[in-house]
DNA sequence: TATTTCACG
DNA sequence: ACGTACGTGAAATAT
């Protein structure tokens, strides 16, 4: 027999809602426990039923009829919470995609809607499920009308299941009398007042005896007790009405015929479904589709061939994806998709592979990759290869994902869900033997294949969004300038290390032992948990900030109690010391290659603002601040012959926001090459600029950072352990003198919040979701984001430009002097001797000139011989 | 794996 | 009333 399933969508929205914690969202900061709630019910239920005609009803947010009869019905409801409200419109949004019927009419509840399909589904001799978290729907209740309640019981979903005899074996009553007894005793949740004093009980034993209200009014004095019964009478007008509020009705006009909400799952799983839970990141309802959008074909496509089949192939499609297979041996072979076609070269080796990737490139085919600038080397990639990069042009149409991968590429681009690395390799060594292996194959191919495909909707992207020439003039650049430092890397002296470290090591086990004789105990000082213990009960100290998990035993906190106990001064140096060590001389120790050099790798597709990262070893935070620190720095030292040569951005990111703003005090500031914390200070604090201080130049520092990082008065206030109010007084004092800064943020804020994006000088954009949240803390976070990513972008942008210049003139002039690291707005080159003054000029020159604003861009340059010496 | 802390711009 | 400065990565402990 045919099946009809209809869902209470507000009631089991909601249960999933409490059900799911409201931290899930997905990386656009949207809610998704909800929605992955409410499909996951709904999928087990279909997947059990297998109903041939689906409808959802929803409430409308209007007053229904029951609002006439009893205007406080439901009136003692808490609003709905903003989380859950979100995420009504997506639901519905699925449900269209997936061509599921929706059903809601203004002056009905779900309810109604849902009783009433109910009875018209029984009319065309369907079996009818109802789904909904409410018991109130249990009057539905028949032979052919099966009520489920989905129930959390100890994290798992249990379903409870009622036919008409089952609501009589748990209620005592018939569906029908159920209504009656909600007459007697009422409804807390949705207002209806019942009879005071009568709970389930009193009403069941009322209703099980007499069936009906009416029925148990006309007997009330045979009622016991007697008070029970005169209390029936009494209130029999309530108890009437209240039945009437609590019935669901069962004769709505629907406007559409039941019959036409047939359902198949092809249906339901179609291309727009896909497309919306790619969208919204719902990759566990995405696993259904799994079956559908997987290359099925993949195997039967995969070929084994020589680099001159391969090179055949593509002559006549112009057009491949490469995928160099590489293990700690180096290239082992390739994967090479054309037209579709995987054509895999096992085994071929380094040189054959790369002899293979040059005789496309000359024979004009054009390249894609995923992520190429690991294969620049090995390969022989040049700049003018013009090697497509999908990795880097997925970045840069979302650089807050945080991962390009081959499968990410497909799912986003392609409508693909194929099977990631981790599930197919997990933790398998890639060797020669493993181009056996049936899933190392369906890897290959799944990487050569996305990189062909995905390369024509990716171009096309970065032209709608402008952002062509970012990815051409800047970004493919500088992968052979990161290229370049990563195999250059820069030498570090072992001995001068050990000796630090050593020098550490003594300084750390008598700080250990001292700590321990004022703690009267030996603990981990490592362990905030331990140490908060000491600090704070132990020794009584006074407790600060707290994290999540205790006492907050932080800098800024132990800082405060520095004059409180001897131990505290022990600490803070223990601190600064073991970090050091771990983190800088083991840490950098164990970088060292046999060439005597740390090579880092530099990371262009990770920050969501555009600048470069680096790790293993991090060559972007060696410690400066502090002189003890600072010491670390001379065991990074030139090639024999060499020196250092550095230069950094003297404040790049506020003359940025002076250029972008056209605040003209501001460009007018920069333009005569003043003292521009000074310049603030003076304006800040109502001073002349001969009476800036010390101290006032340090604040006015604070608040130029402050603007920078999207101004908050309680930051500025925290940052400089000033009030709040005081902090305010500072930003409106900057904001007097410069105004055009003020209307920049704002109509950057403001576009923001329209376009739900913010672009640098250069085009690089950054999506903003959180400025659509509506949990302020979020929706600040966004806004303060708004306002940095352009000054801080366009900041990144610039370097990589002078970068990409730079190497560009060391190598026209034939140089051997070569960039090694970038520190966002530094620039450091390892300078042949006899080359330095030229390198200087240059170096100079591209820096200062590598973008044409409205603000002059100065740098500071120094030569020396670590990297100590030249800042 | 998450949290805390701290190094840098 | 809410409870923060923007962008990173590494190490250690706690879970």
């Amino acid at each position: 027999m045919a099946k009809l399933l209809l869902i209470d969508g507000n009631s089991i929205m909601n249960r999933a809602f409490y059900g799911l914690p409201s931290t899930l969202t997905n990386s656009k900061g949207i809610h998704t426990n909800a929605l992955l709630g409410f499909l996951n019910i709904f999928f087990k239920i279909y997947d059990e039923e297998k109903p041939d005609h689906i409808i959802v009803a929803f409430d409308l947010h209007e007053p229904t009829f029951r609002h006439k009869m009893y205007p406080e019905y439901k009136g003692t409801r808490s609003p709905m919470a903003d989380e859950l409200r979100e995420q009504f419109p997506i639901i519905k949004d699925i449900l269209r995609a997936m061509n599921i019927k929706i059903m809601e009419m203004a002056g009905f509840e779900a309810d109604d809607l849902i009783g009433t399909a109910s009875r018209l589904g029984i009319k065309e001799g369907f079996d009818v499920t109802v789904l909904s978290g409410d018991r109130d729907l249990l009057q539905l209740a028949t032979d052919k009308v099966l009520i489920r309640i989905p129930k959390t019981k100890g994290g798992q979903t249990i379903i409870e299941n009622y036919h008409d005899t089952d609501v009589i074996e748990a209620y005592g009553v018939t569906p029908y009398e159920f209504i009656d007894l909600k007459g007697l005793m009422g409804d807390s949740s949705d207002n209806i007042p019942g009879i005071q004093g009568f709970g389930p009980k009193t009403a069941e034993k009322i209703i099980k005896e007499y069936h009906s209200i009416e029925n148990a009014i006309l007997h009330y004095e045979e009622i016991k007790p007697v008070k029970t019964g005169l209390k029936l009478y009494e209130n029999r007008e309530i108890a009437l009405f209240s039945r009437d509020l609590a019935r669901i009705k069962l004769d709505c006009d629907l406007g559409f015929d039941i019959k036409d909400t047939s359902i198949s799952l092809e249906e339901m799983q179609g291309e727009e479904a896909f497309k919306l839970f790619t969208e919204l990141e719902l990759r566990s309802i995405l696993k259904r589709f799994d079956s559908k959008c997987e290359i099925k074909t993949f195997e039967a496509k995969i070929t084994n061939a020589t680099s001159k089949d391969i090179l055949a192939q593509a002559k006549k499609n112009k057009t491949c994806g490469f995928f160099p297979v590489s293990s700690n041996e180096g290239i082992l072979g390739a994967a090479v998709s054309i037209n579709g076609e995987i054509y895999i070269a096992e085994n071929i080796g380094e040189t054959e592979t790369k002899a293979l990737y040059r005789s496309l490139i000359d024979n004009n085919i054009s390249v894609s990759m995923i992520g190429f600038k690991y294969y620049i080397n090995a390969l022989g990639i040049k700049e003018e290869d013009n090697v497509f990069d999908c990795a880097i042009a997925a970045y840069l149409l979302d650089p807050v994902k945080g991962n390009y991968e081959y499968s990410y590429i497909a799912e986003f681009y392609l409508s693909l869900m194929l099977k990631d690395k981790k599930t197919l390799l997990d933790k398998t060594e890639i060797s020669i033997f493993s181009f056996q292996e049936e899933n190392f194959k369906d890897y290959m191919a799944y990487q050569a294949y996305t990189a062909e495909m995905a390369k024509v909707p990716l171009m096309n992207k970065l032209k709608e969004e402008g952002m062509e020439d970012l990815y051409n003039d800047i970004e493919y650049k500088t992968s052979f300038v990161l290229n370049d430092m990563e195999q250059y890397g820069i030498r570090v002296s072992r001995n001068s290390l050990k000796d630090y470290s050593e020098k550490l090591s003594k300084r750390i086990d008598e700080l250990t032992t001292e700590i321990t004789e004022l703690a009267g105990e030996e603990f981990n000082i490592n362990s905030p948990k331990q140490l908060g213990g000491i600090l704070f009960e132990k020794l009584g100290l006074k407790a600060g900030k707290k994290t999540k998990s205790g006492y907050s035993t932080n800098v800024e906190v132990l800082e405060k109690l520095r004059g409180e106990h001897p131990i505290i001064p022990a600490i803070l140096l223990y601190r600064q010391l073991t970090k050091l060590k771990s983190t800088y001389c083991d840490g950098l120790m164990s970088e060292i290659r046999a060439d005597e050099r740390i090579h880092s790798t530099f990371h262009q597709t990770v920050t969501a603002t555009g600048r470069i990262s680096s790790t293993e070893p991090n060559l972007q935070n060696i410690p400066m601040r502090s002189e003890l620190g600072r010491e670390i720095r001379k065991v990074f030292i030139p090639e024999d012959g060499y020196v250092f040569l550095d230069a950094d951005y003297s404040q790049i990111e506020l003359r940025v926001m002076a250029a972008i703003s056209k605040d003209e005090n501001l460009i007018q500031a920069f333009s005569e090459a003043k003292d521009i914390h000074a310049i603030t200070a003076s304006h800040v604090f109502n001073v002349s600029l001969d009476e800036v201080t010390a101290d006032l130049r340090r604040k006015a520092k604070a608040v130029n950072f402050g603007i920078i990082y999207g101004i908050s008065s309680f930051g500025l206030g925290q940052d400089l352990d000033i009030s709040r109010k005081e902090a305010q007084e500072y930003i409106d004092k900057y904001f007097e003198n410069y105004k055009g800064v003020k209307s920049f943020l704002d109509e950057t804020v403001k576009q923001a919040k329209e376009t739900g994006v913010v672009r640098t000088y250069f085009n690089r954009l950054r999506p903003i979701p959180e400025l659509k949240s509506s949990n302020f803390m979020q929706r600040s976070f966004g806004e303060r984001v708004a306002m940095n990513s352009p000054i801080q972008g366009t900041a990144a942008d610039i370097i990589k430009i002078a970068m990409i210049n730079v190497r560009k003139k060391l190598k026209e002039n034939n140089l051997r002097s070569r960039l090694i690291l970038q520190i966002h707005d530094e620039l450091l080159i390892e300078t042949a001797k006899e080359e330095l003054d030229v390198v200087r000029e240059i170096l100079t020159n591209e820096m200062e000139n590598a973008v044409n604003m409205a603000v002059p861009l100065y740098v500071d340059v120094h030569a020396g011989n670590d990297l100590y010496d030249v800042k």
